[in-house]
DNA sequence: GAGCACTGC
């Protein structure tokens, strides 16, 4: 019991204020952090000593970092010990729960025997923690610090420095700026930059029933306040402002069956509605589930309250999401991701087991909420006992309630700090220009405080990184400190580590985010927002089953939600790089729900599986668009799950079986036959995790393009690489080392694990036996065209291809290793636009297995082609 | 020659 060890003293409220403070990154910061490297620099930031300075309190504050994180990961095994006590644990957590300890011991020798060397930070490499992905996952990013080390170049003069010194010297520099940001006097001299923006203050969100009061004293919490006893966490929820509605809440409940809730965030409606409920006796006659978009939503919320109610985690109340289920007999408070509930609805069409249905974060619109809507408001119709409870922010209420029968409106007021928003006078030609002048305007104008910028990808963040790291760099002392953190979903993990340190004192933080930072996490100390009014959202052409990512304005809720980023601990500011005329008039209201802009194949395979025989009818909030829906049955009909009459057959309710795309659930269901089933697996949970297996950084492109050939000898396709990718990372033990070498994402291959481990379980149920047939890449490619032999493309004279069905122009994808092979017949996993309209994931198939896999689909006169003349005709020719 | 964000008994 390595933990124990350490922590054998520890009483149980401690263990569970230490698993909340890792799993609540938006309300735990490093304090102590920041107050330790405040007294190291103590405020010598004179001269030219400070960068210097820096190099040193930052090698200091790694090692503190490295004692910091084993001593996290030592807490973790005693969390787990400790939650999962007298819970019958996989075979996987067990496995997990070891391997950690194992880690432990080895960082600990490691530890031992580096002390003895020489100090050298930058060759030092802590070792990943391994996880399932989860909340704990963001808390385990540690290494990014070093990289910062990596990437600094020392000194040297490049082309880029020279120019850039030319460019600052270009730029007005009025003495006295030095070292004077950090003053709260902002009208000393500011710097000022030849093509400033101005910008005018048009309006402030204010905190809804803003009271001073309450607000510092909830939001200085610090961990002297977490260690009182709960009788104080008790008083704390009567602070929340939905506690004085608390009558008028349940009398509502009450009276009406369907409740559409506004509340904004910090109302604390998602942790003290349910506990009222609760209190009130609702849970006598049934659960009380609660769901969310994200998984570490619904598990740190359902930490938060089994912490106020006093009871352990799993017990009276739990979370359900994927590859977890923490909750037992006991459980009354389920909180639960939105996809789950949807699960539960194929065992328990009328959830029977549940009195109260809560959708939370009801105003995102995801999918599974979209679908939960109708289902709900029908099942509501049956079970006149079952109260409904829609939450959302303001901005569409009434579209809720409309939709559930005008159901009452019960507003509940947010809390949080004023945010000033700031329009540019003009619009912006552009905005990455515009959102880079504006950082270094603030850097150098406003009081400290960190800025969040939002950019639509990772090339912009790239670019933009570079362009402050030059202008920057050009200012030298004359400016402080700018640390630049970019951060991105596929990002490596030990990168976005970078954001959540504390930023030193005397410097400032400028994120570089995409939409993550609007709503997936949260980073404190955010002051300022600067929001270009763009992101990239997924739209999808049911006419050629394209998809595309496209640069889009964003809607005003989304702008309203990122300018609220920066007001979460203190009084923030937020610059929209457009006009209020634009705000008012050209941004729409919402965004377009994504059940309107997505391949429907899986959302009407699940409709069928839950018996909804007639889609037309089923009631949409919005319904999504016709073409969309015909498309998607005419595909399950080609992959033989739907008959003519449109029921689910028997290879359909296989696949629906399988938390997979249709194809890739097709493929599954195929692997039967071709005894592949290992191998077929392998691949579908590579294919699923999505394109962020392989890391290619800008600087190293030419690495981990060698890295990425090996797998490809032999021109085997990609399919057949991302299973060599697989089983080679498993014959090393899933070594973290070995994807670090190879230019491979650690945090894919874990989810791949994880939902190649869940596809196993799952074979079993449906009655597919686990056949590996490694050697016959002929069976494994087969069983591929089996799921995806509607996606075949054939070859053109100009290196072009054409889709066989519905013919349009496509290209292999760069990225494939099949890009300079060009093979003559193709199946493809996606097609995706982007600069041109390329298929993504290809593997070369014989045409002739079209015909033998899909004789519904194909003929031979569809695949006739003159490489095929010489073959003795009519041969396996259909009618 | 290229990469928004989530999620699934």
């Amino acid at each position: 019991m390595v933990g124990m060890e350490y922590q054998g003293a520890d009483n149980e409220l401690q263990k569970k204020k230490r698993f909340r403070r890792k799993i609540e990154s938006e309300e735990e910061d490093e304090d102590y952090e920041v107050i330790r490297i405040r007294q190291r620099e103590d405020g010598r930031t004179t001269s030219n000593e400070i960068e210097s300075l820096r190099i040193l309190s930052r090698q200091k504050y790694l090692k503190k970092r490295e004692l910091k994180k084993l001593q996290e990961l030592r807490d973790e095994i005693v969390d787990e010990e400790y939650l999962f006590e007298g819970v019958s644990l996989t075979e996987a957590e067990i496995l997990g729960l070891r391997y950690k300890k194992r880690l432990c011991d080895v960082a600990n020798k490691k530890r031992r025997l580096s002390v003895e060397e020489e100090e050298d930070a930058s060759e030092y490499r802590i070792p990943e923690v391994y996880d399932r992905e989860g909340a704990v996952d963001q808390q385990k990013r540690f290494s990014a610090a070093l990289q910062r080390y990596r990437d600094d170049p020392e000194g040297g003069v490049s082309p880029q420095k020279a120019w850039e010194d030319h460019q600052s010297r270009k730029a007005t520099l009025n003495y006295g700026s030095r070292n004077k940001k950090q003053t709260s006097d902002q009208e000393d001299y500011p710097f000022v930059f030849e093509d400033q923006i101005e910008f005018i203050k048009a309006s402030v969100m204010a905190g809804e029933e803003f009271d001073d009061n309450v607000l510092n004293g909830k939001s200085h919490d610090n961990a002297a306040a977490k260690s009182a006893a709960s009788d104080k966490i008790q008083e704390e929820r009567k602070t929340l402002p939905i506690y004085q509605y608390r009558d008028a809440f349940l009398q509502a409940v009450n009276d009406y069956q369907v409740l559409i809730i506004v509340g904004e965030t910090g109302s604390g409606k998602t942790t003290q509605i349910p506990q009222y409920l609760h209190e009130a006796g609702y849970t006598k006659r049934g659960k009380v589930g609660c769901t969310q978009p994200r998984r570490v939503a619904a598990m740190s919320v359902a930490a938060r309250v089994a912490k106020e109610m006093g009871v352990k985690l799993g017990h009276e109340v739990g979370y359900s999401i994927r590859f977890e289920d923490c909750t037992s007999e006991n459980t009354v408070l389920k909180y639960m991701t939105d996809g789950m509930l949807l699960k539960e609805f194929t065992d328990e069409p009328d959830l029977a087991s549940y009195s109260i249905l809560m959708l939370d974060e009801a105003h995102e619109r995801t999918l599974p909420t979209d679908l939960l809507f109708g289902l709900v408001k029908d099942i509501a119709r049956l079970r006149p006992d079952l109260k409904v409870l829609i939450s959302s922010a303001t901005l569409d209420a009434e579209k809720f309630s409309d939709f559930f029968d005008s159901a009452p409106v019960f507003k509940i007021p947010g809390r949080r700090f004023p945010v000033e928003i700031h329009y540019t006078l003009a619009p912006e030609a552009d905005y990455m220009d515009a959102a880079i002048v504006t950082a270094l305007q603030i850097h150098t104008r406003e009081p400290p405080g960190d800025i969040l910028m939002f950019l639509t990808g990772q090339d912009e963040i790239e670019t933009a990184e570079e362009i402050l790291k030059q202008r920057t760099r050009g200012l030298g002392n004359k400016i402080a400190e700018l640390i630049i953190c970019p951060i991105y979903a596929i990002l490596p993990t030990e990168l976005q580590a970078k954001i959540f340190e504390p930023t030193p004192h005397g410097a400032r933080k400028v994120v570089l985010a995409t939409n993550i930072a609007e709503t997936s996490l949260t980073i404190d100390g955010i002051k300022y927002v600067i929001d270009p009014g763009f992101c990239k959202i997924k739209s999808y052409s049911a006419k050629t089953g394209m998809e595309s990512l496209q640069v889009t304005p964003i809607s005003k809720a989304s702008a309203n939600q990122r300018a609220g980023r920066s007001g979460r601990t203190g009084p923030g500011k937020c610059f929209r790089l457009y006009t209020a005329f634009n705000f008012q008039h050209d941004l729409d209201d919402n965004s377009v729900p994504e059940i309107q802009r997505t391949n429907l194949l899986n959302v009407v395979l699940t409709m069928k599986n839950l018996g909804i025989n007639n889609l037309i009818n089923f009631e949409f909030m919005d319904q999504p668009p016709s073409e969309a829906i015909l498309k998607a049955l005419e595909l399950l009909f080609a992959l033989s799950a739907l008959d003519k009459k449109g029921h689910l057959t028997k290879v359909g309710k296989r696949m629906a079986e399988f938390p997979l795309d249709p194809m890739l659930s097709k493929m599954v269901v195929a692997s039967d036959k071709y005894k592949c089933s290992e191998e077929i697996i392998t691949i579908a949970a590579m294919l699923s995790v999505g394109n962020a297996i392989f890391y290619c950084p800008k600087d190293k492109r030419v690495l981990a393009e060698n890295a990425k050939i090996s797998f490809h000898e032999g021109n085997v396709g990609d399919h057949i690489a991302l299973l060599r990718v697989y089983n080679s990372w498993k014959e090393t033990n899933f070594s973290t080392q070995w994807c670090y070498e190879n230019y491979i994402q650690v945090r894919s291959m874990k989810r791949a694990r994880d939902i190649r481990d869940q596809l196993e379980g799952l074979l079993e149920k449906v009655g597919i036996e686990l056949t590996s047939n490694p050697n016959d890449l002929d069976a494994i490619k087969k069983c591929i065209t089996s799921g995806f032999f509607p996606h075949t493309a054939r070859l053109q004279k100009n290196g072009a291809y054409t889709t066989l069905k519905h013919p349009q122009t496509v290209y292999v994808h760069p990225s494939s290793g099949l890009a300079e092979v060009l093979p003559r017949w193709v199946v493809y996993h996606e097609l995706v636009l982007t600069s041109k309209e390329y298929m993504r994931q290809v593997t070369e198939v014989k045409p002739e297995w079209l015909v033998e896999i899909a004789p519904h689909y194909y003929q031979m006169k569809d695949v006739d082609d003159p490489a095929l003349k010489k073959m003795p005709r009519g041969k396996g020719r259909i009618g």
